[in-house]
RNA sequence: GCCGACGUGGCGGAAUGGUAGACGCAUCGGACUUAAAAUCCGUUGGGAGGGAAACUUCCCGUGCAGGUUCGACUCCUGCCGUCGGCACCA
């Protein structure tokens, strides 16, 4: 039984770090190489340099106070792909700000008596901190924070040019009510439908708000997804989604009299199916629909259900997945085809204001939800559409409703027809057909986008820049007056706005008629401010929002990189605010991200006590037994059982701190861990064994290099006219994984790149024992073909390990950093081989490999599978009806 | 509930419709060492067989069930499982 702790890798780096002196000192090694770039100023940008440009940027982060794993994720890939393009010959931009204001803040605020600004400023100061021992190559001089004025003042400014170009309105939504703490919630401060901090039942509450109208520019919004191709192809779909447009028809159902209260003798529904029609067994309204709410003046049920449904909350996911229930009003509606055929008016839970009319027609046998409700309230169920394959008069649903494609059944006029061109039917006869002398139905486009509701009654965030007067009504505030600053004495004693309750602050003069009046104390959704940060960038000191110059220039992001949980939100309302910034003259661009890549997750083990309670990693001991790990409480040797892996969180007790990695094992062993093995687009599993593999390789790359510069030719020496058949070899290795990593950064697929150079290594490895075998002579053509792979292998690497890069430049007697030197340069022809391997399947079955020469015809490849015996061997007589040759790739032979 | 993605050895993963398992981790064996660590060299999908050995042959295998194709991890249909988003977390 073998037993092995690995519990401190600090003693274990300890204890080796004493033996041998020519190790690779991380420690020592990465604060002195991050000032000499600092001192350089390699890393500033100029927004006059001659070069192309390419503007390379990572989501910016929320200050919370310390980084965690999805960050060093994130700058590490942003970092790589800036230091390649800088290599590239490219003017890059890579810059770093802080999503500034925010809830924590004010949580902070109420927990600790810290003044939000004060703990985000001390916070940016730690994270910076930690940033910077990442050795990002990052210019720091263009470093913004979204809650400081010289940043909000320009923002004041667009909502200002947004509001005179008509997109900024006032309108009523829901929001989550705390009744105790009179406050509003967010989604995720409502806990099983109560206040996190009351724990008291929230009610839905409408309250007048401002919204960006997002919605002007649905369609838009919708058809450039399409010029978006360097997106990924997930997040354009979701985009779609999301916006959501449908087409379908806007008809008029009218009411019977009886019953009906006053001023309604129609509903308006908004169907995509009017093909089923026919289908029909009931109409269903919002809670919210004023219909229903004239209703439930005198209807006690239903005002009671009504209130109930408020209880809910405004989350779509409760909404959805709350059983379907609804009252039935005793109001009966007339199906537009039949004078005859009255339908029940119901008010439905799930029903949505928000989208089309509020107010649906309920076709059970083809809709879901409408089934689930027809069969709790035991309403007809008639299928008039159905499958090809399905007889019409047998066709039944059961639980399930049929949404898929068939021809039209039990629908009069629109029977035998397809989907397409019933809907077609019942569009043309509908439109025809008038009531009121307006038609009964008209095509309509509906998009299930809705406008952004930016107002937020909170502190911490970029107050709107509008007063209240009694006589003028809403009046911006005038431009010589912004920024609008938030008042720094507030108190957090109590839950709700501080700003509403300020004594003074939101007591002005009416700019336009000097009377008393009141500042608005709604401060804008963090969305806002991260909306147009990438643009403040080009030129973060201008006196305006932008430097339209400098805009030019540097827009659009070539490569943007984030987490996939902002795939939808953020990336909608930069575009939307990229739009709107236009139509105000700001800018002079629609899409702001040329390329977007989504991250995935950093996902750890958990580690769990028998009572189910999580244990941090610090304080877990492994064992190792054969393959077998076991983990127990360091203190008391209590059994732990190891969890399943999930995304770091503190209530999981599974995160690992960045800084005890960073001054562990250094930057670059974490970057390198970072890249290697997992796909960037998908989750990656921190494991202390990856890094101590990552920091292995470290080490190893350290060492190979200090072996290299032993044989290689002097840094300046010419090179030979011939290289020997090794000194080719070696020569091959450092070219092929030069070509394969320069294609993997671009396309972004650094774990392959990681491969790569560790095949390099690999090879260089196996040559230097050849190489050590002749006694250290070595003819000057193979000392110069280390020379050229030993250069290769440490630029290529830069990128990633950009530290220990210089430390190896330098070892490799260059006088320049490596930061500043070029790519190398490819040469394509030692990439050809001569003579080539081809697989030979039959019947898709391996069976052989043939070695041809590259340019051999089909018919001569052919001839030379046919002739090997093995394949002889496996046709057995048959004889072949096809030789499939596909050009150096592969050879089927088909019997 | 709706929308989107993902599923390959013991593990992370590789593979323009063309040799499944590159590369790494872990494992096991060897060298070095008084010993250990580190390092270096080698080994490893599962099963069955042949050979003294270097080696070699066959079968199975990419979540499950089908389909398209000369050929499917890859494309299509249906299912199962895991994860992300759902408009006030950022």
């Amino acid at each position: 039984m073998t037993a092995r702790d690995f519990s401190c890798p600090v003693a274990r780096i300890r204890r080796h770090g004493t033996m041998k002196s020519e190790r690779y000192n991380a420690r020592e090694a990465e604060p002195r190489w991050q000032k000499i770039w600092e001192e350089r100023g390699i890393f500033r940008t100029r927004n006059d340099d001659p070069r192309p440009k390419y503007y390379v940027l990572e989501m910016f982060p929320y200050p919370s106070g310390r980084i965690h794993m999805g960050h060093v994720r994130n700058y590490t890939i942003g970092d790589v792909i800036a230091r390649y393009m800088r290599a590239m010959g490219n003017n890059v931009l890579h810059p770093m700000g802080w999503d500034a204001f925010g809830m924590p803040a004010e949580n902070a605020a109420m927990a600790n008596k810290v003044h939000p600004k004060k703990w985000t400023y001390e916070n940016i100061a730690a994270m910076k901190a930690q940033l910077k021992s990442m050795g990002l190559s990052l210019d720091w001089s263009r470093e913004l924070a979204t809650c400081d004025p010289s940043y909000y003042r320009h923002q004041q400014k667009l909502f200002l040019d947004f509001m005179q170009a008509g997109l900024v309105e006032r309108k009523t939504s829901r929001v989550n009510w705390d009744p105790v703490d009179q406050t509003v919630l967010a989604n995720e401060q409502v806990i099983d439908g109560r206040g996190w901090r009351s724990g008291a039942e929230v009610e839905a509450r409408e309250l007048t708000q401002w919204f960006f109208r997002i919605t002007k520019y649905s369609d838009e919004l919708l058809k450039a997804i399409d010029g978006l191709e360097r997106w990924p192809e997930k997040v354009r779909l979701m985009q779609k989604n999301w916006i959501g447009r449908s087409e379908g028809l806007l008809a008029r159902f009218a009411l019977a009299p009886k019953g009906a209260p006053k001023n309604f003798d129609e509903i308006e529904i908004f169907t995509t199916r009017p093909d089923t029609l026919f289908g029909a067994s009931f109409v269903a309204l919002a809670p919210d629909h004023p219909l229903a709410a004239a209703l439930a003046l005198r209807d006690p049920k239903l005002a009671a259900f009504i209130e109930e449904c408020r209880r809910t909350g405004t989350a779509q996911e409760l909404i959805d997945k709350a059983e379907k229930k609804g009252v039935d009003t005793g109001l009966r509606a007339i199906h537009p085809f039949d004078p005859k055929w009255e339908l029940p008016v119901y008010v439905a839970n799930f029903i949505l204001m928000e989208y089309g009319t509020g107010a649906i027609f309920g076709c059970p046998a083809h809709d879901q939800r409408d089934l689930d409700f027809a069969r709790k309230y035991k309403l007809p169920i008639t299928p008039v559409v159905v499958p090809a394959d399905a007889d019409p008069k047998t066709f039944k649903i059961a639980n399930e409703a049929y949404d898929g494609d068939g021809r039209l059944a039990n629908s009069r006029f629109l029977d035998g027809l397809g989907i397409a061109a019933a809907k077609e039917e019942v569009a043309k006869r509908l439109e025809k057909e008038t009531r009121g002398n307006r038609p009964v139905a008209k095509r309509q486009i509906h998009y299930r986008l809705r406008d952004w509701g930016i107002s937020r009654q909170r502190y911490w965030g970029c107050p709107i820049p509008v007063i209240h007067c009694e006589d003028c009504g809403i009046v911006p505030v005038p431009e010589k007056d912004l920024p609008v600053v938030l008042p720094e004495d507030v108190d957090f004693d109590r839950p709700g706005n501080p700003l509403d309750r300020h004594p003074t602050w939101k007591n002005v003069s009416c700019p336009r008629c000097g009377k008393r009046a009141l500042r608005e104390t709604d401060t804008m959704d963090t969305f806002v401010d991260s909306s147009w940060y990438f643009i403040r960038f080009t030129a973060p000191d201008a006196k305006t929002p932008t430097e339209p110059k400098a805009e030019r220039y540097w827009m659009p992001v070539d490569q943007y990189i984030g987490g996939v949980e902002h795939a939808i939100l953020h990336l909608l309302y930069s575009r939307f605010f990229t739009r709107a910034m236009k139509a105000t003259g700001h800018i002079d661009i629609d899409e702001p991200f040329k390329g977007m890549f989504t991250q995935g997750m950093v996902v750890h083990e958990t580690y769990r006590k028998a009572d189910g309670t999580y244990v941090e990693l610090a304080a877990v001991k492994f064992e190792a037994e054969g393959s077998e790990r076991r983990a127990s409480l360091a203190s008391s040797g209590e059994k732990l059982e190891i969890g399943p892996i999930e995304k770091m969180s503190k209530s999981k007790r599974n995160t690992v701190d960045p800084d005890d990695i960073l001054s562990t094992f250094g930057a670059d062993t974490a970057r390198w861990f970072m890249l290697s093995d997992s796909p960037p687009d998908r989750d990656v599993i921190w494991t202390e064994d990856g890094v101590q593999g990552a920091y292995r390789f470290v080490q190893r790359l350290w060492r190979l290099t200090n072996e290299l510069a032993e044989f290689a030719a002097p840094a300046n020496a010419a090179r030979p006219s011939t290289f020997s058949a090794d000194a080719e070899d070696i020569r091959k290795a450092a070219h092929g994984a030069l070509a394969h990593v320069s294609e993997d950064i671009q396309r972004l697929r650094f774990n392959r790149s990681v491969a790569h150079i560790y095949e390099l290594a690999n090879a260089l490895t196996a040559s230097l024992n050849g190489l050590r075998a002749t006694g250290g002579k070595i003819s000057t053509d193979l000392a110069c073909a280390v020379r050229e792979a030993a250069d290769i292998l440490i630029r290529i690497a830069a990128p990633m390990l950009p530290h220990l890069a210089e430390q190896c430049w330098e070892a490799l007697g260059h006088k320049t950093l490596v930061a500043d030197e070029p790519w190398p340069v490819l040469e394509p022809g030692l990439l050809v081989e001569e003579m080539i391997t081809l697989p030979v399947q039959v019947n898709g079955k391996k069976r052989a490999d043939v070695s041809i020469a590259r340019n051999a015809s089909d018919q001569e490849v052919e001839a030379a599978v046919l002739a090997l015996e093995a394949i002889q061997r496996t046709l057995d007589g048959r004889v072949p009806k096809r030789v499939i040759v596909v050009a150096q790739r592969i050879v089927n032979v088909v019997v």
